[in-house]
DNA sequence: AAGTGTGACAACCGCGACGCG
DNA sequence: ACGCGTCGCGGTTGTCACACT
């Protein structure tokens, strides 16, 4: 197909009129072939694109609602941009319409929330590095440093025991139980710091909305 | 009021997959 | 098996409206 004499750009209600006649009477299929029928001087994939966007009966055209973002956010988390895909789970939306609405309004949303709760852990974690220094000057005489810096967040349990446990559980429970009441409460902080972070749950499956909760105040 | 920046949405483009002769 | 036309998908660009200076 000669492409030169192509009308591009956006399209007018009358051709909007022809293309939704000529699509009801033979079907959605053979674009060119439909497009040259119809006198539209539009390609084929123009004109599919048109009808499967914006023509096609059963579209929602409105705004997204809270449950719609949520699954949006949701699939493409765990699709990643299979926008066709994630668009087959919300009936009436498009893909074209998901990948808009995802690169305008949530993507950008989506990854300031991360960076705020990755800000929280960060926070919480250089509390429990301080608290555990001050507890091994009380109970050893000597500070010994924490490599927390040079660890990434996921090893960072598991390496900074200063009894260099490998169970960082078992030198929550040493505290709790082996020192005097000072100790003790600050054993019961580190268990209530360390709960909000360690208590991972392997049969959980932990994904956005876990720690998402003022995504959609945002 | 005019110019500029930004966000939202519509449409196009390139490329790979698929089906058919 | 191969070539060609068509389709479907994801990325990118164009356009418009509105806010801001």
């Amino acid at each position: 197909m000669h492409g030169g004499n192509l009308r591009k750009g956006t399209w007018l209600q009358e051709e909007d009129e022809q293309l939704i006649s000529f699509v009801t009477r033979l079907g959605e299929r053979r674009w060119d072939s439909l497009a040259k029928v119809a006198g539209l001087r539009r390609s084929g994939k123009s004109c599919r694109l048109r009808w499967l966007n914006y023509l096609r009966p059963n579209l929602k055209h409105g705004p997204f609602n809270v449950e719609e973002e949520r699954l949006i956010v949701q699939l493409q988390q765990q699709w990643g941009n299979k926008w066709s895909k994630i668009a087959r789970r919300l009936p009436g939306r498009t893909d074209n319409e998901i990948k808009n609405y995802w690169r305008t309004h949530l993507q950008k949303r989506v990854q300031v929330q991360q960076g705020e709760f990755m800000y929280e852990v960060e926070n919480l974690a250089r509390d429990f590095k301080n608290k555990s220094i001050d507890v091994v000057s009380n109970s050893e005489g000597e500070t010994k440093e924490s490599s927390i810096d040079s660890c990434p967040l996921s090893d960072w349990g598991m390496r900074n025991s200063p009894y260099h446990e490998s169970r960082i559980s078992d030198w929550i429970e040493e505290l709790q139980n082996g020192f005097g009441d000072k100790e003790m409460e600050l054993g019961q902080e580190f268990n209530s710091i360390n709960g909000s972070i360690y208590d991972y749950n392997p049969q959980q499956e932990y994904d956005t909305w876990d720690y998402s909760g003022f995504l959609w105040d945002l």
